[in-house]
RNA sequence: GCGCUCGUAGCUCAACUGGAUAGAGUGCUUGGCUUCGGACCAUGAGGUUGCAGGUUCAAAUCCUGCCGGGCGCACCA
């Protein structure tokens, strides 16, 4: 058990209390940890205050509590403990020691698998900015879904049968200079279907050629359906290399072109059924009596609309997969759909949680548009201008690094500060992203984590120091308490971000870590003290690089030992 | 029109889901480099938490009504 859940627990066992309330005092000069007493002085007919110090005299007398507390006193209505530094430092070093990677992690979803979808790019078209925030969200779930207990299932749907392929394909024949670009082919898909888009609407007319391909590629003969093949694979390939530079896998890839045709069967048998109905020539779901209006899920020209496939999809995992729960991280403009497809799979009779997970848009700062795809930025512009920062920057600090060396330690930064970017704001926030903010490493940025981290690791690297046995007792300085505390509340960290799908409780609270690392670093020489204090503050460090890299993994950020 | 959502320092965001003096970053003030990697640290100023009521010992947080922004509501995905 963790240190501070379990001394908790002493606490509330020695007060016989029934609900306990706990916080966290607000400066570290007031207490380590915090019981509210408004309520239980309350039920108890008694004034807070009062209540407060009659329990700090019994408390301070029990004899078991004298173990880990060197003081229990009141101010006002709360009643505040000061947890003993021995015997903290003991057992947080002592326990992520023993733990390691696995420190922070509990068994709350044991015995539970959940099926997390996220990242669903579209072939054919870009992988953006939003896909970006989508993919770095749902990997952090993930993560946290597995440091939480769960068997967590990451998979993808990438959606290559739209109409959007149709116009793609469309564009790309009728301008064949394409065939000859340079550009890596998935990428200049996106492009070319960006110019169609702009096109199409400015010249409506062509929709109808647009239409015969959509037709020839449903109905899988001719040579559009040839084509479409093999620039589907382009598009996945590419879309392989961005989650490979991403460091992201996924369990599976579904794709809507294998589940569609059991979509079209099931919307049959579910007419049948009643739970869909025709209407207006087309086939729809009626969910007005549950305040979730119409949904349609067959035109009236017969084709088929998204939903037929994601109805297919979703009894497809639950056939392939035994889960306990299925998540979806979809933006939120979807919002209503997901609930309407869930009512839908609700009425055929899965009991399942289903659980959309929403997430606003990413902008950009006005003036800072793409102006050859309109208004998107793309996965790869964003990349190629935060690494030609950055690897400037990292050129500029190491002028005898090889071209290789800045150029790996550039990508990693660069990625990391993509995914911290999207992590830092709580997913219901529209994030605007600034690339000259994101770039920096000062402030709360991914840079500034990581420079924490290298400068850390530069000192657990210096030789001649030993790191045996160390006597954690020579820790007496206060950052050193507040440094161990902070790295105490970890695991509830890891279990507050995973139950409120909320990546940037963690994403701050490793700032604040760091924050503390620097101030501590500033104010405490760690080599150049006394043999005995200098082992001891050894290993802290050496604990707290493990808590950071713990809190990188979650984040999916690579721990520059260097940079 | 109906529904969802956001509104906190000049700007970008927090606030343990109702608790102690609303905190960080950035920008602006003023300082600290023969440093364990200064890609750092410290200091000061900056707030009627959109507005008005209500509930509570206690409200940025809950309830009601306004104001303002964003989004969604049948053949897009």
């Amino acid at each position: 058990m963790y240190i501070l859940e379990d001394l908790k627990s002493k606490i509330a066992s020695a007060l016989k209390l029934e609900r306990v309330n706990f916080s966290y005092p607000p400066n570290p000069a007031l207490g380590d940890l915090s019981l509210i007493c408004f309520e239980a002085a309350k039920a108890a007919g008694k004034n807070p205050a009062e209540f407060a110090l009659n329990l700090a005299t019994e408390l301070k007398a029990d004899k078991e509590l004298q173990k880990y507390f060197s003081d229990i006193k009141a101010t006002g209505p709360y009643l505040n403990f000061f947890i003993s530094l021995g015997y903290l430092a003991d057992s947080v070093v002592k326990q992520v020691k023993k733990e390691r990677v696995a420190y922070g992690f509990n068994k709350s979803g044991a015995g539970q698998s959940v099926m997390i979808e996220y990242s669903n790019g579209n072939t054919h078209k870009e992988y953006h900015i939003g896909h970006l925030r989508n993919i770095s969200y749902g990997d952090a779930i993930n993560h946290l879904l597995r440091a939480n207990g769960y068997e967590s299932i990451p998979v993808s749907y990438i959606n290559d049968f739209g109409i959007h392929v149709a116009k793609t394909i469309w564009n790309w024949r009728k301008n064949p200079n394409y065939a000859d670009r340079p550009e890596n082919k998935g990428y200049l898909l996106g492009k070319c279907y960006a110019a169609a888009s702009r096109e199409l609407t400015a010249n409506p007319e062509y929709k109808e050629e647009v239409g015969k391909i959509m037709t020839e590629i449903e109905n899988r003969s001719g040579a559009n359906h040839k084509f479409w093949r093999e620039t589907r694979g382009w598009s996945i390939d590419y879309f392989a290399s961005i989650y490979k530079e991403l460091d992201i896998k996924f369990q599976h890839i579904f794709y809507e072109s294998e589940v569609i045709d059991a979509g079209l069967k099931l919307v049959k048998e579910l007419l049948v059924k009643g739970v869909l109905k025709k209407s207006e020539g087309a086939i729809i779901a009626d969910l007005e009596k549950y305040g979730l209006g119409v949904l349609p899920i067959i035109r009236s020209d017969g084709t088929a609309l998204y939903p037929a496939a994601d109805l297919s999809l979703a009894s497809e995992k639950f056939k392939k997969y035994d889960l306990s729960r299925s998540i979806y991280v979809v933006d939120v403009r979807q919002s209503l759909y997901f609930e309407q497809l869930f009512k839908i799979l609700e009425l055929i009779g899965y009991q399942q949680p289903l659980v959309h997970l929403t997430y606003d848009f990413v902008t950009l700062p006005s003036g800072m548009m793409s102006s050859r795809t309109g208004n998107v930025i793309t996965y790869q512009e964003l990349r190629d201008k935060l690494f030609a920062r950055l690897s400037e920057e990292t050129g500029s600090r190491h002028k005898n690094w090889a071209a290789g060396r800045i150029k790996e330690v550039a990508l990693a930064l660069t990625i990391a500060t993509i995914k911290f970017e999207m992590l830092k704001v709580s997913a219901d926030k529209i994030i605007t992203f600034n690339i000259d903010e994101a770039a920096r490493f000062d402030g709360y940025t991914a840079c500034y984590l990581e420079y924490g981290y290298a400068r850390l690791k530069s000192i657990v690297r210096k030789k001649g120091f030993s790191f045996g046995a160390a006597d954690l007792n020579r820790l007496t300085e206060p950052k050193e308490k507040e440094l161990l505390i902070r790295m105490a509340k970890y695991p509830e960290v890891i279990a507050s971000a995973g139950e409120k799908y909320n990546p940037s409780e963690v994403t701050r609270y490793l700032f604040e870590l760091v924050q503390l690392f620097n101030d501590y670093y500033h104010e405490i020489n760690i080599l150049k003290a006394k043999p005995k204090i200098r082992k001891a503050r050894l290993a802290l460090i050496k604990t707290l690089a493990q808590v950071l890299h713990n809190g990188f993994d979650i984040l999916g950020l690579k721990a520059l030992e260097e940079m």
